[in-house]
DNA sequence: ATTCCCTTTGTTATCGTTAACTTTCAAACC
DNA sequence: GGTTTGAAAGTTAACGATAACAAAGGGAAT
């Protein structure tokens, strides 16, 4: 591949100036301007990115760390974030982790080594005090999208899962149901965390009781929601509405309480939380609490960026407002 | 960052000796080791991969071109050959190209600029004789998965769509269906053109008529599936079940259909394509034919590892047998 | 004691950029 | 006519690694 001196060679000028033509960084009289483009142009010059990152110390590169890149909540953030990433010049290195500390810190330091110039943590289960310690130490810009604790070093965003969960919860004892059950996501994730507390808050602001039997603790997986519904189902007096923590589970829910012959909304009413674009084509369509998902993740990079920049003031977070979109899986309570 | 000079002052040692140790290319006595190697950790030295990159030509990084990441069906090979890369050691750069030829282009020229050993390009519409005319020309090697025409210097892995078409029709004549279906993708995809002529083949195998008010071009999306549906639902005499080219829209199809009151599938069996994991737990959980996406995926990965180590036979397609997952979309044909 | 060889480690050019520091040259000024 | 000034472009030292080549030193062979 033709480099910088080809170029120089071929136009009869120094590398600098055709540095400076095709950066734009200092005046070049246009007949040598013309000469250097053409020259450029004729041996289909590319600049080297890599040369460039070595020179200037930044490779206008992020690293994204995920969890699980196939789910679809996870699939959309990515896909968003790595547009505007695009459209910013930025170039997105995406990594996914499948809850395996092991591999989260082995990417953590390829990452590293690739000088990537920030990372975009989602979801992941690695310890947040280590994240916290290499941004620190490493001067490494992170930001944490969805999950993890507010800690030293690290930028966060995320949705408002408290007010979703609240929002979700009030939707059905509007429409009347009493026996509200929960699905949830592990507890030590924070949404999830929020997600219960607003479904108990919107219980209590009803003086409905909160039933420890009706809510159970899952992992946002298919698998999860299934296990989950099955046990709500199989209950004595089983509950005729549940708010599920996230969509993929909601689906599952909703798959198998219609094999065991239950109607969807009639017989049971089920709300999602996501809004991921399949759920608006699942049978029924989602209700569920809508995440702005790629606003979540244009604010993400935007942040980051920003940090990136050199903003030095203390760690924000960042929580968007959700809002609920009421489609067809919740209907009237019918005793 | 501590940069290689500094481990060596440190350990007392030249550079040299310290890029041995590290990359255990030369015979380093067990003491000098040992310096090295403290000085090293003391320093948390990393590496920069963008200075080895420059120096040894190879950056160790593959691009990955997609058409939409946050389709289920690409996100699950995005997700595979993430996975298959980090494994032998490589990474990935994502880009989105969202059917748009111009960012096509750019981030071909992103990822040439990056100097990426390679590039997955996974079922972009940009013409295909562009890329291999790119391929050809900057010695950059390609496999393309999934879609597009066989081209000179690029590689191809796919499955094998055309009896992907016919054993899902099969199946459903075995059910004794007659009034079969099809929504199918766009027509100048390979894979989608393929699966309509397995389609047709098993119509004529059993002696069944094609009838061409039956087959609807699509898009592969949800809206599509969606449009599709009705207008084959609208048919004076509609089908009894519909082969859909892939998940996403046979989902949105049975979506539809149940919303104007069929029941799936006893009014009407669908059989989609893909076999994405939710298909799993749609409601019903969804038959379809399985393109074993992670072999797909790390097949194309290996192929394109197997070229930039220099293999230089000529231009493979690889075809991947599907095979049927029968679950609850689809039974019998009742009069 | 000189030479040779082998083991171990050091020196240095290089990869392709950028940018600080020079240089060149012509017009303008006194 | 010589100095100043300023516009335009050139020289070169980094950036951080790798690896070809070189060298130092000690033991064995002559």
């Amino acid at each position: 591949m033709a480099a910088i001196l080809d170029v120089a060679k071929l136009a009869g000028v120094s590398k600098s100036t055709v540095s400076h033509v095709l950066n734009n960084t200092r005046f070049v009289s246009s007949e040598t301007q013309r000469k250097v483009k053409e020259a450029a142009e004729a041996l289909h010059y590319q600049p080297s990115v890599v040369a460039r990152s070595l020179k200037v110390k930044t490779t206008k590169s992020l690293g994204m760390i995920v969890t699980s890149t196939d789910n679809p909540f996870y699939a959309e953030i990515i896909s968003a974030a790595q547009k505007y990433c695009h459209e910013i010049g930025y170039d997105l290195i995406l990594c996914n982790t499948e809850k395996n500390p092991i591999k989260t810190k082995s990417y953590i330091q390829v990452l590293s080594q690739r000088q990537v110039d920030g990372i975009l943590v989602l979801c992941t289960t690695y310890d947040d005090v280590t994240f916290s310690t290499i941004a620190g130490q490493k001067k490494l810009p992170m930001v944490v999208l969805d999950s993890g604790p507010t800690v030293k070093y690290i930028d966060k965003i995320q949705d408002h899962s408290y007010r979703g969960g609240l929002i979700a919860t009030e939707h059905l004892i509007n429409l009347g149901h009493t026996r509200i059950a929960h699905i949830g996501g592990p507890e030590n994730k924070l949404p999830a965390k929020q997600r219960f507390d607003g479904y108990c808050q919107a219980l209590r602001d009803a003086s409905l009781p909160i039933n420890r039997d009706l809510v159970i603790e899952s992992d946002l997986e298919c698998e999860g929601g299934a296990a989950a519904i099955k046990k709500l189902l199989s209950l004595r007096e089983p509950p005729s509405a549940v708010f599920v923590a996230n969509d993929v589970m909601a689906m599952a829910a909703i798959s198998v309480a219609s094999q065991m012959g239950l109607r969807i909304p009639e017989d049971l009413s089920i709300v999602g939380y996501d809004n991921i674009s399949l759920s608006e084509y699942f049978n029924p369509p989602l209700t569920t609490v809508n995440q702005h998902i790629s606003e979540l993740a244009e604010l993400a990079v935007k942040t980051l960026i920003k940090r990136i920049l050199g903003s030095s003031e203390t760690e924000t977070v960042v929580m968007i407002e959700p809002n609920l979109v009421v489609r067809q899986s919740t209907c009237e309570f019918k005793a």
